[in-house]
DNA sequence: GGTTGCATGTAAATGGTTACATGATTGT
DNA sequence: ACAATCATGTAACCATTTACATGCAACC
């Protein structure tokens, strides 16, 4: 699933501008699940206009530079449609903050404390981002929606459980040496 | 974090073929947060190896290819500490299967069913394989180790508790057309 | 006879990130 | 003053994926 078919599922629920699009990924509904920035938005916008899957209008605003903004079109929305009627690839999920905690032997302890608070005061923050989302939704929306809500919980969770654990483990050991 | 770093962060426990790397990102104990093929291994460790990170040594086998063993050196070792030491980039998550989730309206119930049923055997399978795991373990490893255990059980438990209500959802939205 | 596992590697193509280039407005 | 937000786009670079190339052993 490439960025071009990640911006016909932003433009079939409204007409937007690249800027928008971007927005959407950054702290919009795919931000949990998705991610695409501007380099790879809009070389992607300007492949789909050309081959007709959307449509681009440039609207004037006060002071400011015009906007672009993409309506998906009829063949757009039956190319989204194939797309999502095919075999889902595996999801790709790279951290490295887990990377590095699985080294925290490597770690200063104080270090690994700071990395879990921030971590859970980012997983804090999504939380109520989506928690504040409005829940009449169609289904699908909401499904994922509280889906993330239901990870990011238990992220949460964990690290407020057994954060100390792990800190608490490396400070015996250097007590021990 | 690219896969050079991934390679020592795996050699620094043990000494590995470039096969044996690529099993433990399938399916060993960085499988559920970091990802690396063949095609990005192999000339990550020739890479590794002409800058004096890794050494290679030649194994042979019986009835087989000679294996060609990689081991971290100490300047290796200071690389990953290096590493591990930075400040962690942004997780990455691409999930198709949520997105196509996200426009479910598109799905067919029946495809959304086996969809759901398909991802609640993928994540029970890797519980499975991680509750499996040893749990004596280095602090950081078992943290992480645990960490993914809470997660898979969160998604499982969500596929399990709403799974239903989503492909009810739209059963009932065909009814009324 | 076909598939899976073991085992290594390269080359081409894809795809995405980062840096650059520009510039007005609004808020601190 | 400075940073952030709005707004678009290109080009160079980087990394990874995919396909190709090879081959034996074990199992069904």
């Amino acid at each position: 699933m490439d960025v071009k078919t990640l911006c016909l599922g932003v433009l079939s629920r409204r007409d937007c501008s690249g800027y928008e699009i971007r927005k959407q990924f950054e702290e919009g509904p795919f931000a949990h699940f998705q991610d695409a920035g501007f380099g790879s938005i809009y070389p992607a916008l300007k492949k789909l206009t050309e081959s007709g899957l959307v449509n681009c209008r440039a609207e004037e605003q006060d002071s400011r530079p015009d906007k672009k903004v993409y309506a998906i079109t009829q063949k757009g929305r039956q190319a989204l449609f194939d797309a999502v009627n095919q075999q889902p690839a595996a999801d790709k999920l790279r951290s490295d903050f887990m990377f590095m905690l699985f080294f925290a032997d490597l770690l200063a302890p104080a270090a690994i404390d700071r990395m879990i608070a921030q971590r859970s005061a980012h997983h804090a923050k999504l939380l109520n981002r989506l928690e504040g989302c409005d829940r009449v939704l169609p289904a699908g929306e909401r499904f994922v929606l509280n889906y993330g809500i239901a990870i990011h919980r238990a992220a949460l969770a964990y690290f407020e459980d057994h954060g100390h654990e792990l800190v608490g483990a490396l400070l015996q050991k250097d007590v021990a040496e």
